[in-house]
DNA sequence: CTGAAAGCGCTTACAG
DNA sequence: CTGAAAGCGCTTACAG
């Protein structure tokens, strides 16, 4: 079986429209001047050929490969169900600019895969999630002069592209709720000191707490996850026993939290008002469902992908901040209704 | 800023080790004849001065990009948490044989993406999963003689590489613990017929039963969906409300189920147990959590990784089948403990 | 063992 | 407007 015809090569096709290969790239190309009418016989000819360029020789001669590079973020890095839509958009947007995605595995913090890639030229640029604030990646592609756009700003954020979700206005939107509801006693969850994205949540319901002239919230950092959630709204609640509403910086904190309170004996949704932020696919499962923030996923892939044009024409950088969408469940309504 | 530093190329290495581009060639590929000596010399100026060959010259010369084509299927697809543990597996086993994974869109059966990237030789071979049982894309690799290798079998098995996970041996794990538990009254909560998948999972429960001397189950049959379960847990308890014990196809039907016994009053686990399969990170936050079926996507990933390679070799195709585990969990094991 | 040369499939000045 | 030629960075017979 197997045809594994020779594929047409430009040659093939000069030679059935009777012209020279030269010729067959202006014409396809639309570059150089090149008459209607042999345009039309070359493109007849490359249709029936079923011919389309080569890749690798372009990128030979043109010394860009179309391709970018991404670093899958290790494992479990932003919650596996994120990845999908993530990637979908990504890949659907950077298509649209003839632009192929690469995946590699991106060590922890090594810049390895990344100079390798750029080296064998295997992509003309990155596309950077899970960054730090202070990311090596970062610098290392900045020093070396190859496009890049982050998912996520960074100390040198005004030097490279990037698309964040605005963390900070999801949490004021959850304070802002929160406080409708009748609550003036908050209580946050907050990851270690040092996470950005952590502390620009946190700085979210302390700004709309400050600007609804109410108290601040009391503080309790943990590390992510369920178990470490559960930890540490016993904490919270030991040293702030008045509070009644809790607002988390991640999902997985507010799903321990709102299980030790369940355990408790305390009604969650009318005495204690629990909030999460990602709308991780469990938000809306768990009894009482989950008010939770939503990151549009989607919409940074897309950005991305559209962004990474421009990046490549060595435009000057620029960020875009989306807007995260409150999701307001029972984990916050319950009483009052 | 921006060093943009001029990669080196072969002739750099040339030049610093005073040698022919080819005898580099030969000495960083070890092949032909070259003298230690000139090895570790070639070697040497290689090192000094970072080179890595282009991927594209070399592509071009060989006739192979050393990459491999990877469509994302259509949203939600297999259920988003998977892809990432399943990516993860495969770029790193696929980058072991040194090949890269390239990302597209793929539209749902269309071939179009793939001819593409074949005939712009951007990939030498793909990988594909969510395959129908008859798969537009199977006919037109194996007609075109491009290597692939799939994530589930076809009717074309034997005419290509594939991994797949025995999805009967899964859910008649799940029936053999439930009849150990004392059911005898077994449901199904199935996909619609024509799903090979599903069908092969339905196959598990009803030969299991069959062997165990049991009768066999009432299926009801549905679109995936925690919706849609609720919907067919309705329906199979009005046509059989002695039922005791519900194999459900995937976690998401489950989870249906289990809302809707709940939500009727009925407890789960003692009175109604109720499985799922693919263990997704909900069927163990849920309450009760979820007693399922984990596929080994880490698993499939990395043997499709490997596997890569040896199709590429033009070796003749082989399957492998991977077992997966039950997870037991309350949903159902609550009364008789 | 080593080098010169051809060639992979394109694009792009450069002449005509 | 069109074609011949050079060249992108490699690998691989083919001579020496």
């Amino acid at each position: 079986m197997a045809h594994r015809e020779r594929r047409s090569t430009i040659r093939d096709v000069g030679r059935a429209a009777g012209v020279s290969i030269g010729t067959v790239s202006k014409a396809l190309n639309g570059s150089g001047s090149v008459s209607d009418d042999t345009v039309r016989k070359v493109r007849e000819a490359a249709d029936m050929l079923g011919y389309r360029p080569s890749k690798a020789a372009q990128g030979l001669v043109g010394g860009r490969s179309f391709q970018v590079g991404y670093g899958l973020p290790v494992l479990g890095g932003w919650g596996n169900p994120t990845l999908d839509a993530f990637l979908h958009a990504m890949v659907g947007a950077a298509g649209e600019h003839g632009l192929d995605i690469v995946l590699f595995k991106a060590e922890p913090h090594g810049v390895g895969p990344y100079e390798d890639l750029i080296k064998r030229r295997v992509v003309d640029a990155f596309v950077l999630s899970d960054t730090d604030y202070e990311d090596a990646r970062v610098d290392f592609l900045l020093e070396k002069g190859v496009p890049f756009a982050t998912f996520g700003r960074t100390a040198r954020s005004e030097r490279h592209y990037w698309v964040d979700v605005d963390g900070a206005e999801g949490t004021a939107q959850t304070t802002r709720h929160l406080a409708s509801r009748g609550h003036s006693r908050f209580g946050v969850i907050a990851w270690p000191e040092g996470s950005e994205t952590g502390d620009l949540r946190l700085t979210g319901v302390t700004g709309a707490l400050r600007s609804l002239g109410l108290p601040p919230p009391s503080v309790v950092r943990s590390t992510n996850g369920i178990e470490p959630g559960r930890q540490a709204m016993a904490e919270l609640l030991r040293i702030a026993p008045a509070t009644t509403a809790v607002v988390c910086v991640q999902d997985e904190l507010a799903l321990g939290a709102l299980a030790y309170v369940r355990s408790s004996g305390i009604d969650v949704g009318s005495v204690m008002a629990i909030a999460g932020f990602d709308d991780t696919p469990t938000a809306s499962i768990v009894d009482p469902p989950l008010t939770t923030v939503r990151q549009p996923f989607g919409a940074v892939g897309s950005v991305l992908g559209e962004i990474l044009g421009e990046a490549l024409e060595g435009s000057s950088p620029r960020g875009v901040l989306l807007e995260p969408t409150l999701i307001v469940r029972a984990s916050t309504e319950g009483g009052s209704s």
